[in-house]
DNA sequence: ACCTGAACACCGTTCAAGT
DNA sequence: ACCTGAACACCGTTCAAGT
């Protein structure tokens, strides 16, 4: 008698990796909400309680699947910026990067985009970032905040967006409909500017307000290393 | 013999608002994770399911006080704006007064940050930040799409930060030493840029970048107005 | 060295029953 | 009209026992 009827399930030998790729692939199938200790058990073929031979708690898995997407990221940005590449050019290659994951990621980014681990991925991702900041000529401060700017940035609105995408269809419907009732304010009296944008706000995209965000911030940064330059 | 032993637990007669308050106080007392229909059962005197009464689920219960902490900011804005203050101010007294709320409901705010309820102090936000960026005279397309850069950008941040500043204290102090792990790579190898900064970025404070992006957006959004009105 | 399975102390929610 | 309390189908985690 077979013990992998269920379709899933086949490592009888667990491992951190194993653990995180199907939790991740859970998280993919049936949202953040699904990732649950005895969930990744049926996943794994395994006994539920066997994931604590490999993690401390389920805090410790959050963490590892942030550091996966973290490393998704800085390899998608490999394969969009060269050694000539403008420093423009390379925010906006980390920005797509970041909103290309939602796609890919968005229950583990939701789970973990608030969170730091301190593992090698996202050491990486600040050693980019500075990297495309310091040719700028800045102060040490400066060049300092300008990062942070650009890193909390990405991953806050990434985050929120990655939330609302790995929401039960069934919240998400909830706030869709929530929104079209506030711009839907046709009832004569207040909101007068919202009945004037009505249009407008109805029509208006996420990556789109993402995309003009970043364009506002390298803006910036420009203007600020103009005057600090010369 | 008094059925009100237990220092908290007073009202017998549930209401919306009663209910609303009593998670608030809760969530500020002992975290986002201590909202529970159980412990908020306990908290009012009352069985746990009378909860069931006045909400549908939880989740509505949440929105509410999603719109309980909007109101707040809103009220705290027109505290902070005259009639003759300028847009630029008008902009600094809603990020100050959003930020501010993260001190009083850093649970609140991660629990809803991402999400709508379509109340009215949510509409009462989208008509205030549409009458600042208003008569700037953008096209409609333009002033919707700065409108939400700003709306996002304040919920964004003051989100990740909340959520962050309402995590158990364990997991705060793991993040914490997280960081401090990255900019501390002393390792000889690696990460030249993260050894040349690591004083900056330890003694870095998410007030002042927070308040350094705003900047930067507002500054963008003056450079387009004088394209655009002249 | 790793996995199992019973057990503990919790969750959100439903529903028949009470007043 | 609202509250109670048993019950259902779940959680994360611990620990003695197995191999």
């Amino acid at each position: 008698m077979s013990t992998n009827t269920s379709g899933r399930a086949q490592p009888r030998q667990l491992s951190k990796e194993s653990i995180v790729q199907a939790a991740i692939e859970l998280i993919a199938r049936e949202g953040a909400q699904a990732l649950t200790v005895r969930r990744l058990g049926i996943e794994l073929g395994v006994d539920a309680t066997a994931f604590y031979r490999h993690f401390p708690d389920k805090d410790a898995l959050v963490l590892a699947i942030g550091d996966h997407f973290a490393g998704w990221v800085y390899e998608r940005v490999q394969t969009l910026v060269a050694p000539e590449t403008s420093w423009q050019d390379q925010i906006r290659a980390v920005a797509r990067a970041s909103w290309e994951a939602i796609e890919l990621f968005s229950g583990a980014m939701a789970l973990t985009f608030a969170r730091t681990s301190g593992g090698e991925p996202e050491r990486h991702m600040v050693e980019l970032l500075l990297e495309i900041v310091e040719p700028l000529g800045f102060t040490p401060e400066r060049t300092v905040i300008v990062y942070r700017m650009l890193a909390d940035a990405f991953l806050a609105l990434t985050g929120m967006n990655a939330t609302f995408e790995s929401l039960e269809p069934s919240l998400q419907e909830k706030d869709l409909s929530a929104w079209s009732r506030i711009y839907a304010v046709q009832s004569g009296k207040g909101y007068p500017a919202i009945r004037r944008h009505v249009k407008e706000l109805i029509s208006v995209e996420d990556k789109a307000i993402f995309d003009f965000t970043i364009e506002t911030l390298i803006r910036g940064i420009a203007a600020m290393a103009e005057e600090a330059g010369k």
